[in-house]
DNA sequence: TTGAAAGCGCTAACAT
DNA sequence: ATGTTAGCGCTTTCAA
């Protein structure tokens, strides 16, 4: 190992580096560490430890070094830090589809994804969190087999330290391969299938519960609802919140249609609705999305909202305020979950490093709870970070 | 300098890192090139070359690293390759905003941003070139000063190779900060004020002439426009082409009210011009959500569409088809521009050494031409790749 | 408290 | 055609 000659040969090493690089005039790429510390005059060793705030540093050394790292312009080498700490100190968001579809072309996927005002509020509520902490998210689409694939060996290969992950459709694989793995990531919903993955989530129920107490209370009598897709927790949990609430009020019997949280499968919805229960006069949609699409739907039946019929939808998404009329919903506090996710994230990837006073960032009675299901034994970590609802009035109930 | 003693301590080493490593049962974290040429009985050299498709290497020899690659399941450090080719392998995707505007919440912008479907498709586009070659982008937002110089600086300190920059509104001082930092970059539309970068357009102009073209075809004689900011040149541009459109026809005269892309905007716009002029035939919006927007208002006036009055939009994006009735518009092949702006940067960040044959990604009739404007003496590098837009018939018009 | 030195895993001369 | 070797810029024992 190339060991001796060291004292020796150090001024030198130095010295002709400095002579290559700054007085020879070859153009010396960004400053590094070793010109900090030649500029500082101490060692490399002790500009490290200023820059990465380690105690144990004169005072006066470290007005000097801030003063040379200032002077020179100098930024951490983040390859170089990787590559000893091994922390890449990036972090992956991962839009992701289920199944293996294959054929399916991915631009298609990005637009369709994007099209949903949910993502951009997602993606805005991580990137608030993790800016300030000067990271950014790297984005990757996982639609096909091929892409998860990618994804986890994106992760595995340490180009990033963990992922968010936010599924489209319910049976997701990935969170399962990343489980398996043991990479650390944080899913936006509980997954279908218990996944020992930590997750931030609503309190679906609730939101539910606060969208039919308010139309029973503005007088509705005749109600039904236009679910989401019963596959996925958030479907299920809308409606049974929903119709438990109803029951509790001695509604026995509500009329349902399951949509698919898209803007056609709420028109459809509402159609078939109307066809068999023409007498309704308050509808609930699983989400602002489908709200919209069964107004209009409504609207051309000739119903007058709320007069004749009050419609009442779920996240209030940007789609809620430009509806016609304004829809009233429950609102999900998307930046807040999304923000949380990151933080859940952040100290996964520490081990329990974590600011743990950073929790319930703006969300309104925002619960932190232990995952209590079945294990697979290093469930330590696991955690749910459950979110409340709140109702939002507008003009549509 | 440390060269001595070198043919001697070379064994040792390796033999002690083996044994610390493998034979004493540490866990031995991702497999390294070393292991990889352990196993194939080479050098670490001779599998880096295999590894990076480098020639001159024994068919025989080849096959067997490539065999050891796959027992081991080795991937290669991209930390510890960066550090040595300063290449990050990471390309930033900027969505920019303008002015200093500091007190804007970024979650705010986020949603405003991803509200519309353009930046949907736009990462789409850059997303399906960048991932068949395994690289996928940072996603960063500059809508305040701040954020602006952390781009910069992340580009800077070579966290990224390079960036595609987005930008919402003129007057954006990115590109230029960008360019005067000599940083890869390319935008997505020409900047307002010249900036020696290189980009990605459409031809407006000829968009437009496309729709005036239609609607004058249908028989439309009363016609007026809602024009896109006129700040911008795709604003301005969308504008004069419609108005000289019209003039080779021999109509002198176009009333014009300006929107700023929005949907409300574009509801504005129609409002004032139904008012001043209550008998045109016939509405050109410089874009679909404005073309939405006017829509509405005309169907609120009780104007059928496209009888009474035939609407053309600009752009083809999702809001399009939803559009009650739906939008005939001009196509723009935004995922094509989008990937051609990667594959820009690639060829940039490379030195010219991209790929030329992948031009033209399916843009129809795009051109590839060097910006003969103004220069700063290194423009040799700007390029300017013009995509032609393609006229969508649908029900509006 | 500070410095010297050993690498992190990789690529790229430079020798064979 | 293959191997040897010198770092890339940084953190981190280990000495002093």
């Amino acid at each position: 190992m190339p060991a001796e000659g060291a004292s020796e040969s150090a001024l030198p090493l130095v010295y002709s580096a400095f002579m290559s690089r700054k007085a020879q005039g070859v153009a010396a790429g960004p400053p590094t560490l070793e010109d900090v510390a030649r500029v500082a005059g101490v060692s490399r060793a002790t500009v490290s430890r200023v820059v990465n705030g380690i105690r144990n540093v004169d005072p006066a050394i470290q007005e000097a070094v801030r003063a040379a790292v200032a002077q020179t312009g100098y930024t951490p080498n983040r390859a170089a830090r990787s590559l000893v700490t091994r922390r890449a100190e990036t972090i992956a968001l991962v839009v992701s589809g289920a199944g293996d579809d294959s054929v399916e072309e991915q631009a298609a996927f990005a637009s369709r994804v994007f099209s949903d005002p949910f993502f951009g509020r997602v993606t805005g509520g991580v990137i608030g969190y993790l800016r300030p902490r000067s990271m950014h998210p790297v984005l990757m689409f996982a639609e096909t087999a091929e892409a998860r694939d990618q994804v986890v060996a994106y992760l595995r290969q340490g180009s990033a330290d963990g992922a968010l992950v936010v599924s489209t459709h319910a049976g997701d694989p990935l969170p399962g391969m990343l489980a398996a793995a043991a990479l650390p990531a944080v899913l936006f919903a509980r997954p279908v299938d218990q996944v020992p993955i930590s997750y931030v989530d609503l309190a679906h129920r609730d939101g539910a519960r606060l969208a039919a107490e308010h139309l029973l209370a503005r007088g509705c009598r005749r109600l039904a609802t236009i679910s989401g897709p019963l596959d996925v927790p958030a479907g299920q949990d809308r409606l049974t919140g929903f119709r438990d609430a109803l029951a509790r009020h001695g509604h026995g019997y509500v009329p349902v249609a399951e949509g698919g949280f898209t803007r056609d499968s709420g028109e459809e919805a509402m159609t078939r609705l109307l066809a068999e229960h023409p007498g309704l006069d308050g509808v609930f949609a699983a989400n602002d999305l489908m709200a919209q699409g069964a107004c209009r739907v409504l609207r051309a039946h000739g119903r007058r909202i709320p007069e004749d019929v009050a419609v009442v939808g779920f996240d209030d998404s940007s789609v809620a305020a430009v509806c016609d009329p304004p829809l009233t919903t429950v609102r999900q506090p998307v930046e807040d979950m999304a923000a949380e996710m990151a933080r859940l994230l952040q100290e996964r990837i520490e081990g329990r490093g974590g600011d743990t006073t950073g929790g319930d960032t703006g969300g309104i009675g925002s619960a932190d709870q232990t995952d209590g299901t079945a294990g697979t034994g290093d469930d330590a970590e696991i955690r749910a970070v459950i979110f409340e609802p709140e109702l939002v009035v507008r003009a549509s109930a």
